[in-house]
DNA sequence: GCCAACGTTGGC
DNA sequence: GCCAACGTTGGC
């Protein structure tokens, strides 16, 4: 069982967005270090922090889990979608993507300026300085921290 | 909108 | 393989 933080930018997908959907397509990511987390490493039922970013403010927002492992992005091979990449053939799939079931959303948010602030979590790929990739593993702890601080028990 | 940091591309 | 140019991410 492993613990990620997942990344999306609100105001194209939130997760409230994934609350009214239930399960929801991890799709979109075209980062080849985010890509392989999604093909290789993420399984059934690993649980992932909902971070949303440029967002005002950004932050924590809630848990979803994962429900299907990785599974060619099939966005990559239509031309209309935003994502199309012209390099990924079907038949060798460069991208791939996740699905993942809402479980809630944090009764308090926590913005990024808080995870920054814990000191329990200054090691988290999340705070590093330059990090930007989508999809990153965090340990258990830093995980239930990230809940706790959402006024959440979640072990 | 700015810009730092990082990733990708392509000429050589 | 090097590296400049360009594109993207994402905080602020």
């Amino acid at each position: 069982m492993k613990y990620w933080i997942i990344k999306s930018e609100p105001s194209c997908y939130s997760i409230y967005d994934l609350q009214k959907q239930k399960i929801g397509h991890w799709d979109g990511v075209r980062n080849y270090q985010a890509r392989n987390f999604l093909r290789d490493d993420m399984k059934k039922d690993d649980l992932c922090i909902f971070y949303h970013s440029n967002a005002t403010p950004s932050g924590a927002a809630g848990v979803c889990r994962i429900v299907k492992e990785g599974y060619p992005d099939h966005t990559a091979f239509q031309p209309m979608e935003k994502h199309f990449d012209p390099d990924s053939d079907p038949k060798n799939p460069r991208w791939f993507m996740v699905d993942v079931a809402f479980e809630k959303v944090f009764p308090k948010f926590i913005p990024l300026s808080e995870i920054k602030e814990n000191t329990l979590l200054s090691h988290i790929a999340l705070v590093q300085k330059g990090s930007r990739l989508s999809v990153m593993p965090i340990d258990k702890n830093a995980f239930e921290e990230i809940c706790k601080m959402g006024e959440n028990i979640f072990m």
